[in-house]
DNA sequence: TAGTGGTCTAGACCACTGA
DNA sequence: CAGTGGTCTAGACCACTAG
């Protein structure tokens, strides 16, 4: 990557900052490799630390560089990509996904979940806690709210919560019998406990996937699932396939 | 919105500023109201400007507001919900659909399109470009590349290029049967072009939609569609419901 | 403890909008 | 034209990581 200085274009500089960067990554760096630190960078660039770091936030947004504080910065490798609402009709806990129970409650929940899942705001609903692991890496963290009445059996349980408690009332769920699912991805920012899960910052763009789980002409269970919109490519449907990745720019033609 | 003073925590100021505005957001504020400029809300804060819009920065990523240059800040409406990959074996073009056809060329893909398409990297394709508007808004911007041997009578087109010649890509292209179709979303920024037409500036986060269309055991045809992640909930599959809106915050309890 | 990225400040000027 | 958000600077200090 040379000192390469910016011309006095109407284009923001962070915004040349970034294509004279992400074509530097495509050529110059290799998966893994760490970037020279910010100081250098911008006293190279001849920009202020501030504007360097404007390139930088919107490289890591589309998931090129992952930035650790105390660590530095490095070229991230690509997004991997995670299957959302595949086995179109399994119930969460289906032996062989890859999610983890991690906790479980039963509480009133948000106004808002309590709206969707047609309960009265005060009624408490087991709530699980859920992470998703691939390749070692956390990318998700997810609350199933499950009103009463879609465990009705679910009074003899043994364990008070924890994760046993999650294996139980998953169990349980898995005795309806789903009807379908309903998905929306919309953008968001994770929440102090959700960052803590996905090993990022507050505030970190996430994907949330919010699923309606239907079963007897109800909703029976509702997911709301945040994935770390750096690392994640969702894919729906059938195969996990489509792979357009970055590279250098149109060498064709 | 009273004059808070901000404790001293070990919570980033825009962090907790970002909290307290999103709390007046649902109390004090209605759907399209203007806020207070910046270097007001900075004082009233006692904040410097930047640590300000840090915070409505995140506000806008959640799409609880909505600032433009030379107007304001205002509250944003909820997300409104776009159906995707529904229409589950359904060419694009297809009548009814909400896209509209803007241009159309025959030109060498882009290295990574020709990688899926499994064409020649200088082989030229069909590269049609759509817009999406939902209630007069635009939400979505394409481009659709289609090899010329899935539209293979498309030589005797009257219309060079334009929107006619777009349709005529579209129309010839409902000819193959469509065997399924695939879907991936992940976090991009607007590049200049798409973000002229999202009527955003360069950088803006969006929801990058790729869908291979398979037909014939092969790719005959590829979509990279990108969304206003700030305006648009993605709904896959049945119906176009999960409505999770923000508001008071568990109220119940 | 040294070096990294993360936060924050107090300015300045620019680009755009609408009256 | 005045007022808005967008960009940029040159500093400072903090929180975290690793040797």
């Amino acid at each position: 990557m040379g000192t390469t200085q910016l011309e006095s274009v109407p284009e923001p500089k962070y915004w040349h900052l970034r294509t004279v960067l992400s074509e530097a990554l495509d050529s110059e760096f290799t998966v893994g490799e760490i970037l020279p630190n910010e100081r250098d960078l911008a006293a190279r660039f001849g920009v202020a630390r501030a504007t360097l770091r404007q390139a930088l936030e919107q490289l890591e947004l589309e998931g090129r560089l992952q930035r650790r504080r105390g660590v530095g910065t490095t070229v991230a490798p690509p997004r991997v990509g995670v299957a959302v609402g595949t086995e179109q009709h399994a119930w969460p806990g289906t032996a062989g996904d890859d999610w983890q129970p991690v906790d479980s409650t039963l509480a009133a929940p948000p106004a808002a979940v309590a709206g969707v899942l047609g309960t009265d705001g005060d009624e408490p609903v087991h709530t699980v806690r859920r992470s998703r692991m691939t390749h070692g890496q956390p990318v998700a963290a997810e609350l199933l709210y499950i009103p009463s009445s879609s465990v009705p059996d679910l009074s003899a349980i043994d364990a008070p919560s924890g994760a046993a408690r999650a294996r139980a009332v998953l169990r349980e769920l898995q005795r309806l019998e789903l009807e379908r699912q309903e998905n929306a991805v919309e953008l968001g920012s994770a929440r102090a406990d959700d960052a803590k899960e996905l090993d990022r910052l507050p505030g970190a763009p996430v994907l949330v996937v919010t699923t309606r789980y239907v079963a007897e002409g109800r909703v029976a269970a509702l997911s709301v699932a945040t994935y770390r919109a750096d690392t994640c490519r969702l894919t729906f449907g059938d195969s996990g396939g489509v792979e357009i990745h970055h590279g250098p720019q149109s060498r064709a033609s």
